[in-house]
DNA sequence: AGGTGAACGGACCGGTTCGTACATTAGGAG
DNA sequence: CTCCTAATGTACGAACCGGTCCGTTCACCT
């Protein structure tokens, strides 16, 4: 034994192989769309063959379902981290918002899967384990912090957070979604590092301008 | 002469023949995305044969960069139309968002091919005839109440019109692009009658806010 | 040691799909 | 009327692509 803490480097490896299909396939879907993702492709990009995709996930769409669920369920365990519980209520949600922006600059591919699933209406999402990989946690978080804004008398009170919820996703998807067409149109970059700050402060702005509009 | 003023229902006709490909292909390919979108199916939804595709638009790509163009050429056209000049500055902002807010939800298609060319990293619309088709007239309309609203003290003097535009656009693209993912998990038809006119004033209210925040 | 089942590889198949060669017709010009 | 070309239809080909068949190898258990 050279080494007793690795768990030894094993030839086959049934959780490994799937997790590099899961991985391979993730990058391909995102990037390709699900009809223009090649099976023959993600397998060559693996370490494995097609035959294991087809050992694994059944076929084409099980695994895209799978990568799906894999991408929502990465993103829900990075929501449950956030804790703004500390901060006054106007801070608290320009965190929220922030955080939010953070997000899905750092996972594009996530970003990219959504609107992938969306031009399929959502069929997958909408059949699969749903109920259990959805219920963004992130919405908790903000309505709490709108109970305590309103609670204070600093935000509005005929506000619904999922609106607000609406608003801070629309800003961030749309940064990261149509950041191609919007560059080929009016020539900005909206993920120019020099333009980041920008619209980071943006978001914060105009929704801390929303919730407490009308309040001197 | 049956009907003089009917120019003769020709059975060749190849603006006709043109058209009806463009149409048919406008539909499929804002349904099933570039890679998914079949040249049999869209000839077979044509009075005319695939061959007739080929033979205009040269190939499965062509027509995709013309049903592109098409799209944006008639959304540019009635972006043209809109005239806020008489209006005050804030009322005319919250006209230009509701405005998009329409011009968006009337088309559906056309938000679809957007978001379906920026899977593609808008690599057809970067080449094509771009600078002709591109140059959205509705920024030029808003730059122009955003100084109208700077000079009368309403707006702040800090905001760039294209980050605005920015804002408008997001919210009012999210809700079209988005609407199957946001149903999926929030359980929320963006696109309920009954919902339509609480978004549309919030798109308003929200930009209004923005742009007026900090002046009493 | 040897058996057993999970994990795996590679060749192959059948339908699909983009694209084209070739034939044909409509309809206007002269 | 005739010719000539734009416009159109039919049939087909070749590559592609999702999916499967069959055989093989590894790792663990007794």
């Amino acid at each position: 034994m050279t080494a007793e803490s690795a768990p030894k480097e094993r030839v086959r490896d049934a959780e490994r192989t799937r997790a590099e299909i899961i991985e391979v396939a993730t990058h391909e879907f995102a990037d390709q769309g699900y009809a223009g993702a090649r099976v023959d492709e993600i397998a060559a990009k693996t370490r494995t063959t097609k035959r294991m995709i087809y050992y694994y996930f059944g076929g084409k769409e099980g695994l895209y379902l799978a990568v799906l669920e894999g991408a929502y369920r990465r993103i829900r365990a990075l929501e449950q981290e956030l804790d703004v519980e500390h901060l006054e209520p106007v801070e608290a949600l320009r965190r929220l918002a922030e955080m939010t922006f953070d997000h899905h600059e750092q996972h594009p591919d996530f970003v990219r899967l959504v609107a992938i699933e969306n031009i399929h209406y959502a069929k997958h999402l909408s059949s699969s384990s749903s109920r259990e990989v959805l219920a963004a946690p992130a919405l908790e978080v903000l309505s709490r912090i709108m109970e305590r804004g309103r609670a204070a008398g600093l935000f509005r009170d005929d506000l619904d957070a999922l609106d607000v919820h609406m608003i801070i996703s629309a800003f961030c998807v749309f940064r990261g979604a149509n950041r191609y067409t919007f560059n080929a149109i009016f020539d900005r970059d909206l993920f120019d590092p020099a333009l980041r700050d920008h619209l980071r402060t943006m978001i914060g702005d105009l929704v801390v301008a929303h919730v407490t509009a009308g309040r001197s």
